[in-house]
RNA sequence: GCGCCCGUAGCUCAGUAGGAUAGAGCGGCGGUUUCCUAAACCGCAGGCCACAGGUUCGAAUCCUGUCGGGCGUACCA
């Protein structure tokens, strides 16, 4: 039995409570000298009408120190833990031994399954800096559900599909200079839109033009279908490399696109479940208003969702009605999650709200996770304001992800001695670089807007990606230079310092943060965390600057062995831990 | 105007299903290296948790209002 339950078990036995929620309530205190884990008596003093201190009080005479409880004290109204350090250490240092790559799972969310839609860049543009964000985002929320056991299906949705498509075929008619699509290229692409649309602000008639080859489009038109397919084929070559270079995976590739053929029986379904129903100022709530036609969400206070234009062409608030009507059908989901930037959250909501009106019990389990904007200062105003491709004005992703794997690679060069020729420092610099930058997006709640900054986005040092990774680096490091196997069942006993307790209770927290950070869909906890982790670790290791013998690799064989089973641990989790990030944890840097 | 989000140290941020004395990093100052990797570690300085009320035994956290910033607010996605 694992000692934090066995502590709530005999406050379960003395209180009556049910054990599981004391041990919910069990954590540890913010001063480790008051103690391991501490019990708040305030709400149970509520229910019996009792005094907190006098209950501590009472309890603390009341469960007796029994290993692995070291002390029971009351401090006011806290009842505070002690454990027996061996114990403790013991059960961590074989739980992340014995768990391996696994450990850091749990049976959360067995037998559910979760959908995630991330990243879903729109095509025929260059990808920017933003769109990290969704992807590092959105990664580390599929890696944190599996492992909280969920079944994850992630899914990339492409925006491949509406007006935008009229008015680059549009371009491409008019300026392309007659190149064979097949062989454009992105940048190209982006290009044709921007001009698009600086010259249709002096011609008003293109906008008409490229909306007469979206209809085109719609209706399956050869010319107009084969162009866009070679937009779609030029994206996502390029976008593949990014894909690749980040490591993400997808199970599915789908796109706005796919679900264009439903649109129509969408909407005749969304007709009749709101057939009849009148909003409370006496309107049909399904309806023509200004030729297009609409769902009244007035009695919602939002503003209407648009089903289809006045020009007849789909739009894509029906075409995300049936898309998510396609994944139920198809994938009978308990939560379907969308990561896409907060600027769309009334967008979602009336969607969501839409697909409930429709008789929909699973709507509810549609999230949108959202996340902040990515935002650029005006060098030369200083005004702070999001990136428009329209204006040309992005910052593309391939530079920033470039410029951190060449800062990392110099950085490299710097401490050459630590590399032998035989190890690949390029792969090294791809990590470095791409970890600080990965970790950076991820260290921060995702409601909080971020603005671009070079310098800060490439940082290595303090609370950043390569901090984390050079604390493994140094393990690692620790354990080439042991050369034996690490021991399978050392003695904890011998593991007497503060420090080591310390790391030992970080690392026993990995579980619980694991399944925090995926219930939450904040990939912050669990990078926060890291940190506390490494910095535990950190101290520890310089302990062994000033004297030997407080070395992991110490004269004393026994000893040695057991401090190299906690530094193995602290291994596992750092790697496992970066490893839900989707950041790599490099063996020496 | 209305809705949602944000406001914590000079800067960037943790801490928010209410709980003990509000924590990190950067920047500043001062230390630690005859190497288990200094991309590290330790110390000092730095806070009216935007402001004002309220709920509570207890509020950075919940409620109301004010101010400041962002995003959104019917045919882009």
């Amino acid at each position: 039995m694992k000692i934090l339950e066995t502590i709530a078990q005999r406050i379960s036995a003395a209180t009556g409570l049910p054990a599981g929620e004391v041990a919910a309530q069990l954590t540890p205190p913010k001063r480790p000298e008051n103690g391991d884990y501490a019990f708040a008596c305030f709400p149970l003093a509520k229910t019996r009408r009792g005094n907190p201190a006098a209950l501590a009080q009472e309890l603390s005479a009341a469960i007796k120190a029994e290993p692995p409880i070291a002390s029971v004290e009351a401090a006011g109204p806290y009842l505070n833990f002690r454990v027996e350090r061996a114990a403790l250490i013991a059960e961590v240092l074989d739980d992340a031994r014995s768990q391996g790559p696994g450990w850091g799972r749990s049976d959360a969310g067995r037998g559910r399954t979760i959908i995630v839609e991330y990243s879903s860049p729109n095509i025929a543009k260059h990808l920017g800096v933003h769109h990290l964000r969704s992807a590092a985002i959105g990664r580390a929320i599929c890696n944190l559900h599996d492992a909280a056991g969920w079944k994850v299906i992630s899914l990339n949705h492409l925006g491949d599909w509406g007006t935008s498509f009229g008015q680059l075929i549009c371009a491409y008619k008019r300026w392309g200079e007659g190149k064979p699509p097949e062989e454009l290229t992105v940048d190209e692409l982006q290009r044709l839109y921007i001009r698009f649309h600086a010259e249709a602000k002096a011609q008003e008639s293109l906008l008409d033009e490229a909306r007469a080859w979206f209809q085109r489009l719609e209706a399956g038109d050869a010319e107009a279908r084969r162009l866009w397919q070679c937009f779609k084929d030029a994206s996502l070559k390029e976008y593949e490399r990014f894909y690749n270079f980040m490591g993400i995976r997808f199970d599915r590739f789908t796109g706005e696109s796919g679900s264009a053929p439903e649109v129509d029986a969408c909407v005749e379904r969304v007709k009749a479940a709101l057939a009849g129903r009148k909003t409370k100022q006496g309107e049909d709530v399904c309806r023509i208003s200004d030729n297009a036609l609409i769902v009244d969400l007035s009695d919602d206070d939002m503003p209407p969702l648009i089903l289809q234009k006045s020009d007849g062409s789909s739009i894509y608030a029906s075409r995300d009605l049936a898309t998510a009507e396609l994944r139920h059908r198809e994938f009978g989901f308990d939560r379907c999650v969308y990561v896409v930037g907060s600027e769309q959250k009334l967008y979602f909501r009336q969607v969501f709200r839409v697909l409930e009106m429709m008789g929909y019990e699973w709507a509810r389990d549609c999230v949108h996770v959202d996340f902040g904007l990515i935002k650029f200062k005006d060098a030369g105003t200083g005004e702070v304001r999001k990136a428009s491709t329209r204006r040309g004005e992005i910052v593309m992703l391939e530079d920033v992800l470039d410029e951190a794997v060449s800062r990392a690679a110099a950085k490299i060069r710097d401490n050459k001695e630590r590399f032998e020729e035989s190890d690949d420092q390029d792969a090294a610099a791809r990590a470095i670089g791409l970890g600080a930058v990965v970790f950076g997006d991820l260290n921060v709640r995702r409601a909080k807007d971020v603005i671009f900054d070079w310098d800060s986005m490439m940082d290595f040092e303090g609370d950043t990606g390569p901090y984390v990774q050079y604390a493994h680096a140094r393990v690692c490091s620790i354990l080439r230079r042991y050369g034996a196997e690490v021991p399978a069942a050392p003695d904890a006993g011998l593991l007497k310092l503060d420090d080591e307790f310390a790391l030992a209770k970080e690392i026993s927290r990995f579980p619980e943060v694991v399944k925090d950070s995926a219930q939450t869909c904040e990939p912050c906890v669990l990078a926060g965390y890291l940190l506390k982790l490494c910095a535990a670790f950190g101290r520890y290791y310089n302990l062994g600057n000033r004297d030997r013998d407080l070395r992991a690799l110490c004269d004393d064989p026994g000893v040695s062995a057991a401090r190299v089973a906690l530094v193995d641990a602290a291994r596992r989790t750092i790697s496992n831990g970066l490893g839900l990030l989707g950041i790599s944890a490099p063996e020496k840097m």
